[in-house]
DNA sequence: TTTACCAAAAGTGTATACACATTTCGGGTT
DNA sequence: AACCCGAAATGTGTATACACTTTTGGTAAA
């Protein structure tokens, strides 16, 4: 079984929606998508349940998908539990560290710098989400790696929604600043930034919506 | 779009599996499903993808669904993750704790000790399973619970795999005593408590393979 | 002008059809 | 008897068909 073609098609959904190209609330018609994507409306239909199991997309019986507007309360949950598997994901970070994990996440806390200076926002956003799921990665946890990739999904969804003007903004500082406890393997301090740093990306979500409104092709072009 | 019958299948197939009536490697055709449930395949293979996505079944390409048999890797990747999460959860429940949440674990609890009582195997799985479901539905953090329910799951999966001859045996007597250090508000015992019981329950499974071999319509009757 | 309503259009939900891959099984060879 | 091969059977992967529901758009009544 299996079908890449599927996994492709959910790939390319998600990007478009991690992405701010896809608004909250924007309808993603089977038959437009299919025929954008070159497939019949079987794969479409099945990549659709697929994002709708990731809640980036909510199914309504008979009325078609939409692209998921999470609620503030499931921002505040999403991101509680966020704080709970971070916190003791770096604690355990700390306790299994080895140079080249700490070497690699601060290879990547430069590449964040470089999109930072360069003002690239779309390689910003992406690298600051890829940080958490990166730590993951490098425990060599794939069933938390996956977990946090989906959460952090999410996460980009409420974002769009809830971002206030130069929110996140020091994202990036408070990566390298948890680098640096890592590193010194201070194990308090470290749990700590890392948790204050999720209640800073939380606080700075203003929590009144914005309005959706969006064409699908344009977006996934 | 969504269908309630796609969801009944899914339902119907995870219960099966969770509760041991299908065991690890055994095939699922697709129109032996369909006829079973009296659906066309499409549905079927709607629920197989979710399922899939859970984890609890395997897609291997054009060769169809089987009953996922995770690593002994994969196992403790999934018990390290419950870990992380539910030693925070617990941490979080004893700060949000009210008489309320209290009483219905003790409920809980009690109801363990009656499957146990009356050695009623299944009710007494399935009810040891759902009381950490239960701590995060408490909570009112519908995202945790989710979470924690695809990973409590997954480790009846592991359990049926791995587990040794009388394994588990006091999962209850240690809810028992959390529940007892919750109601005390005690929040460093309570988490120790659960950190240890999950630790537990991993060392109580013996990892080396079993066998696997099943007959599908007498699982699901 | 607004509202109510109905027919046409568009879209979803499920079943079926068909191409292609895999498995099964029997016959022939060694 | 064991092994290899090929055809039939079985099963998956994708597309299409069709019933039914929702949405749309326009006409008539208030």
């Amino acid at each position: 079984m299996e079908s890449s073609t599927t996994y492709a098609i959910v790939e390319a959904l998600t990007k478009a929606i991690v992405e701010h190209r896809l608004h909250p609330g924007t309808k993603l018609a089977e038959q437009k998508l299919a025929d954008h994507f070159g497939v019949s409306r079987t794969l479409v239909r099945q990549a659709l349940f697929q994002l709708s199991q990731n809640r980036l997309i909510r199914l309504e019986p008979a009325r078609g998908a939409f692209v998921a507007a999470p609620s503030v309360a499931e921002a505040k949950q999403v991101f509680a539990v966020r704080r709970m598997l971070e916190a003791e994901m770096t604690r355990a970070f700390v306790r299994e560290s080895t140079p080249a994990r700490i070497k690699a996440l601060k290879d990547h806390v430069a590449r964040e710098q470089a999109a930072v200076d360069r003002a690239d926002v779309p390689s910003r956003n992406e690298l600051l989400g890829d940080f958490h799921v990166r730590m993951a990665e490098l425990m060599g946890n794939t069933v938390l790696a996956q977990m946090l990739g989906e959460l952090i999904s999410r996460c980009a969804l409420i974002t769009l929604m809830y971002q206030s003007a130069s929110a996140a903004a020091h994202s990036h500082e408070e990566h390298a600043l948890i680098v640096k406890a890592l590193a010194a393997r201070d194990e308090d301090t470290a749990v700590k930034l890392m948790n204050d740093h999720l209640l800073h990306v939380e606080a700075n979500l203003t929590f009144d919506r914005k309005v959706p409104s969006n064409d699908i092709s344009m977006a996934l072009s």
